[in-house]
RNA sequence: GGGCAGGUACCCAAGCGGUCAACGGGGGCAGACUGUAAAUCUGCUGGCGUAAGCCUUCGGAGGUUCGAAUCCUUCCCUGCCCA
């Protein structure tokens, strides 16, 4: 980073528009950077989901390296508007949530978060701090400043109006807290993914309306799920978190589709460009196994979140599991007391299954192997006079042990 | 304040007195196939029961009926129009 540090202007802006959807605007950022040299750039931060995942972490992986060019990161936690139940942007309202939530819930996401940004030279504050003190008249104040039909512009406002889907009034005020934020900070520069836009917008005329230099607007692409349809969220289950175990994580990357490949390389990861661009032609060309790529992308951030070791272990283990169907090298193990149960009981009991019903249900489809067999008789007893190892579906593998 | 239309399983969305544990889509899971937990195809997707069957579920609470997600009353919530 230290040689970062020294850039020029015109230096820094092609590290910071690398994979970036938007830019509001190039020469106010260069403008930024010649004359204060270290900005301020502010990333809000939602309290009620403290799990880090891949699609956050490309906003992350740009803030860390506005760090690596020599700036400060002012990450702003929404307390205050965490407390009160903001909109999550679609169609929910988020649960409010209590003081000591929050602050547990923050004390799990720095400890994630320093797995990314340098804690030195990042800034942590709460929105509470200044939007819990606002008077109501200075409120109206804020609130004067911006017009209803401009608010109704946001994407997903116009749509829910148009779809008839409720709108409240907290939620319109939203982005004007928001944007306070910027004002209440100093704010040089303010991230977020392109469904931020809007909200940035409005922090950038806030700005400018309380006469300070308005901030430069800088918008990441989202990241698709694990489904490869919607962003990747907590709330879609389509996510992959930073500190999920190795082999959750490994497994996970390989069930992207096929076209999100170099879009996970290239926002995710800390691949060289070349290297990156080799594998983008290789696909294109169809000379390459996309299995092998994406193994590729699974290890690079097993190991960029683990470590080397595991990241080898785990693509060992897959390899085995997977491809040559064998067993993986270490199973978790159930222990028992019976010498012999019946299979039913025991899917249930070892929490391999949720219910009788679904176990019932799976065995009919010929999802449980005992020791290799698959077994369809639900009647079926399992003798324990030594260890059995249980299959259930593909991925989920049990010893059964007798006490 | 008045009128109208709505609230259905994880999500979207049918159903509008019995054949509804509830069509369809998404998601999820499983099987086949494969190059992978991609793609594609097929099946499953409330609980208990080997099964017949039983139990819980359609915004909340009551009621009508042999029988209600479906009808009535009331309450809560949402959208639209009028004021």
């Amino acid at each position: 980073m230290s040689i970062k540090k020294a850039l020029n202007a015109e230096q820094q802006l092609k590290f910071i528009k690398q994979h970036a959807a938007e830019l509001i605007s190039e020469e106010e950022l260069v403008r930024k950077i010649e004359h204060k040299k270290k900005l301020r750039v502010k990333l809000g931060i939602d309290p009620s989901a403290p799990e880090i995942h891949l699609g956050l972490s490309v906003v992350l992986r740009k803030l860390r390296q506005f760090q690596d060019l020599g700036h400060t990161a002012v990450l702003v936690v929404g307390d205050f508007t965490g407390m009160i139940g903001d909109p999550s942007g679609v169609s929910k309202t988020r649960p409010k949530l209590t003081r000591e939530q929050i602050k547990k819930n923050m004390a799990k996401y720095r400890e994630q978060i320093f797995r990314i940004l340098v804690p030195k030279k990042t800034e942590f504050t709460y929105n509470s701090k200044w939007l819990g003190k606002l008077s109501m008249y200075n409120f109206m104040e804020l609130a004067s400043n911006y017009t209803v039909a401009r608010v109704l512009e946001r994407d997903d406002f116009s749509q829910r109006l148009k779809d008839g889907v409720p709108i409240f009034m907290h939620e319109i005020i939203y982005p004007l807290c928001q944007g306070y934020d910027s004002v209440a900070i100093k704010a040089d520069v303010e991230l977020g993914g392109t469904d931020q836009k809007f909200n940035l917008l409005v922090g950038r005329e806030l700005l400018r309306a309380f006469n300070m230099e308005p901030q430069v607007v800088l918008t990441m692409p989202l990241l698709e799920g694990t489904d490869g349809v919607r962003k990747m969220s907590k709330s879609f289950g389509n996510y992959i978190g930073i500190t999920e175990p190795p082999h959750e994580m490994f497994g996970k990357i390989m069930s992207i589709p096929d076209e999100l490949i170099i879009k996970y390389f290239e926002l995710t990861t800390d691949a060289f460009p070349h290297a990156i661009e080799e594998h983008r032609v290789a696909l294109r060309e169809g000379s390459i196994n996309p299995r092998d790529v994406k193994f590729e992308l699974a290890k690079t951030l097993v190991r960029m979140y683990h470590s080397a070791e595991a990241a080898y272990t785990i693509a060992d283990e897959f390899e085995k599991v997977f491809s040559k169907k064998e067993l993986p090298a270490r199973l978790k193990e159930f222990h028992v007391e019976k010498e012999e149960l019946n299979i039913v009981d025991l899917l249930v009991e070892s929490g391999l299954m949720n219910s009788r019903g679904e176990a019932k249900r799976k065995m009919r489809e010929g999802a449980v192997d005992i020791d290799g067999r698959c077994v369809k008789d639900i009647s079926h007893t399992v003798k324990l006079t030594k260890p059995v190892i249980i299959k259930a579906g593909k991925r989920k593998f049990l010893k059964i042990i007798r006490k």
